[in-house]
DNA sequence: CCCGGCCACAACCAACGGTTGTGTCCCTAG
DNA sequence: CTAGGGACACAACCGTTGGTTGTGGCCGGG
C-alpha cells in the first residue's frame, strides 16, 4: 500500500469528486480514478460509488476513512520525528524501563502536547557527544566517568536516585528476606550479563565491588532481560541488580523476589544532562517539570560514587 | 513515502543486518539496501550506519524507529477495517454528535479492546438495508418510519431518549428562559437547514410540528453546523432545535443559549437495530453494554411519535 | 434533445524498483 | 601476514508500475 494512493482516497472522499481531489494533487482525473481502482483492488471492496455527478462513499469507505486519516496523521509524525529543526524533543535514557522512562511518561501526562521521542545511547560518553551535536536534547545519565569531567558547554541537574533492588529466584538463600544489607551480598554471585567496560554504568558497578567486597560477574552474552529473568528465576545461586523503579513484566508464579538493599542503599544517580545553548522550547519545559516534580534526594543512607554525581547547580531559569 | 519501504526499515532495525532482512522479505540485499538508501534520501538523513559486520541505527534511526511501527500498526487497523469477516464492529449513528455517539463512546472506554468503526448512513431506511446485507452489524436510530414497520429479520431495543433542547442566540425572544413549554413555541421560527424529506429524522420533526402546531422551516441549503450555529447565535428571531446531548465546540463569547422543552418534553428515541443472524461477537458485547447502562426511559411527560418507537422486546440473550 | 460534467477504459511512455554481477571494506582464522 | 568470508554499495539491465493523452459512456439540466 502506497501513501499517496491513501492520500488520493482522502482528497476524493472530501472533495467528493474525483476531478477536485486531481486538481488539488496535481495529477489527472484519470490518475486518480486507478488510484482508487488500485486501492479498491488490494483492499477486495470497493469504496466509492461512482455516480456521473461525482463519487460518495460506500459504507466501507466510510469505515475507511478515518483509518486513512490516521494513517497519514501517522506518516506525518514519522516524517517530523527526524525533521532538522522544530522536531520533537529528544531525549536518551539508559534504559526503557529505567527511572527515566518514567519521568519521561509524567511528563508526557503532565503535557500531551509536547511530542517526545526517546531513544537510548550507548554511554555516556556517546550521549554527551549527542548532546553537543544536536542530535539529542538531553539525556538522562549518571553524569561523567570517573577523571572525565563534563565539556563546559554541557549542563546537568540531578533529578532522581534509583535505588537498586536485588532480584533473586524463590529458591535463593535471600529470597524470603524482607531486606538485605550490602554487607550481606559479600559472597554471593550476582549476575549482571552486558556490563561492557568502558561505560559508565559498568564503572558504577565496578566502584560498587571495590567499596563493599562484591562479586558481580559480567560474563557471559546478553541474551535480554527476559533470558535474564529466566536464569535467575530458575539458578539459586544467582541474583541480579535492577533499578528499584523498573517494571518488571513477568508471569505471575515464577516466584521471582525484588528485595531492597540497605545499610547503605546504592542509589543510582541520574542526572539530566542538556546543551547550554540549545534553544529547543520543550526543554526548558522538561527542566521546569523535572524541578517541580523532583523528590528531593535525600542522600542519607544512600550511596552512589562521587564521581557520578552532577555538583554544579544550573543557573536559574530564564 | 510507501509502506513496503518502512517495512524494510523496520525489518532492517530488527534484524540488525540488511541480509537478515531481505530474507525475511524474500527480496535481495541490495533491494534493500536501495529501499533505505531511498528512505534516507526521501527524510534527508541518514538512519544507519553501516559497519562491515551490519548496519546499526543512527540517532535519527532510533527516534523513527517507534514512529515507523506506529505507521505500520496504523496500516494494519486500516486494512482490518474493510476486511471481509472479523472485521472492526461496524455501528452507524444518527450523527457524529449525538447521543449514540456518547453511548459509543461510553462502550470504547469500557471495552477499549474492542475495535470500533463508526458510520453515518443516510437514513434509516439504508441502514436497515445495510444491516440486513451484513455491511454493518448495528445502527442506532428511530426504528421505523410511518406505516413502513421493521421487516422480521430486524431486530431492535430502545436504548435512549434524547431530549431535544432549543438553541438560541443571545437577543432572541426566549433566551433569558430556564426552561420553555413546547406550547410556547407556536409562532417562533424553528429553523432546520439540511432536513431531508423522506427520512425518519424529517418525519419525527413533521410529527411534531403536527401534534403542537410549531413553525420548523427547512428552508436553504445546509452549510454545517458552524454555519447553522453562527445564523443562530446573530439572528434574534430564529431558534433552532438540538440533541439535548449533543456536544457543542462553540466559542465562549457568542451567547449561544440552550433551553431545555417541557410539558411535555420531546425526545428523539435511540434504538438499537441489529440483524437476528449477525454473529460478530463484539455486537452481543455492546448489547450486553447497552442493557446494563441504559437509564430506564422515563415515558412519563415526554412524547415521541409512536412509529419511532421500539415495542418488540428482544429475546433474552444466549 | 443536446450539451456539459464526470468517471472509466485503452494506448503509450517514462521512471521506479527489482535482479544479477561485481567491488570494497574489515574482521578473523590460519 | 595473508587468505577467506561476510556484509554493504554501485552499476547495468529489465519488467512492471503508474503517469499522461485520447476517447467513450452515462446521466441530469437547459
Amino acid at each position: 500500500m502506497d501513501l499517496d494512493t491513501v492520500r488520493t482516497f482522502v482528497a476524493a472522499a472530501d472533495a467528493g469528486r474525483f476531478q477536485e481531489a486531481a486538481a488539488e494533487l496535481a495529477v489527472t482525473q484519470q490518475a486518480v480514478s486507478k488510484r482508487i481502482a488500485a486501492l479498491e483492488r488490494d483492499l477486495g471492496v470497493r469504496l466509492f460509488t461512482r455516480t456521473p455527478r461525482g463519487a460518495e462513499l460506500t459504507i466501507d469507505g466510510q469505515a475507511f476513512l478515518p483509518h486513512a486519516r490516521e494513517l497519514l496523521r501517522a506518516a506525518d509524525r514519522a516524517v517530523a520525528s527526524v525533521r532538522a529543526g522544530r522536531r520533537p524533543l529528544r531525549v536518551d535514557v539508559l534504559n526503557s524501563r529505567g527511572a527515566a522512562s518514567g519521568l519521561m511518561r509524567s511528563f508526557h501526562r503532565a503535557h500531551p502536547d509536547i511530542d517526545l521521542d526517546v531513544v537510548m545511547l550507548f554511554d555516556i560518553e556517546r550521549a554527551v557527544a549527542a548532546v553537543r551535536s544536536g542530535a539529542i536534547d538531553a539525556s538522562f545519565r549518571a553524569v561523567a566517568m570517573p577523571g572525565r569531567p563534563l565539556p563546559d558547554d554541557i549542563e546537568s541537574v540531578r533529578v532522581l536516585d534509583e535505588p537498586l533492588q536485588l532480584l533473586t529466584g524463590p529458591a535463593h538463600a535471600l529470597a524470603g528476606a524482607r531486606s538485605v544489607t550490602v554487607a550481606q551480598l559479600a559472597g554471593h554471585r550476582i549476575w549482571m550479563p552486558g556490563l561492557v567496560p568502558g561505560t559508565e554504568w559498568a564503572a558504577y558497578y565496578d566502584d560498587l565491588v571495590a567499596e563493599f567486597g562484591l562479586t558481580i560477574e559480567a560474563t557471559g552474552p546478553n541474551f535480554g532481560s527476559d533470558a535474564l529473568l529466566d536464569t535467575i528465576a530458575d539458578t539459586p545461586a544467582l541474583a541480579t541488580f535492577m533499578g528499584g523503579q523498573t517494571r518488571v513484566v513477568w508471569p505471575a508464579g515464577h516466584g521471582l523476589r525484588r528485595i531492597p538493599v540497605t545499610d547503605p542503599m546504592p542509589v543510582y544517580p541520574h542526572s539530566l544532562l542538556w546543551h547550554r545553548d540549545n534553544p529547543h522550547p520543550a526543554l526548558a519545559t522538561l527542566r521546569a517539570h523535572l524541578a517541580a516534580t523532583a523528590a528531593g534526594h535525600d542522600a542519607a543512607g544512600t550511596w552512589a560514587p562521587d564521581w557520578a554525581i552532577s555538583r554544579r547547580t544550573p543557573p536559574p531559569r530564564a
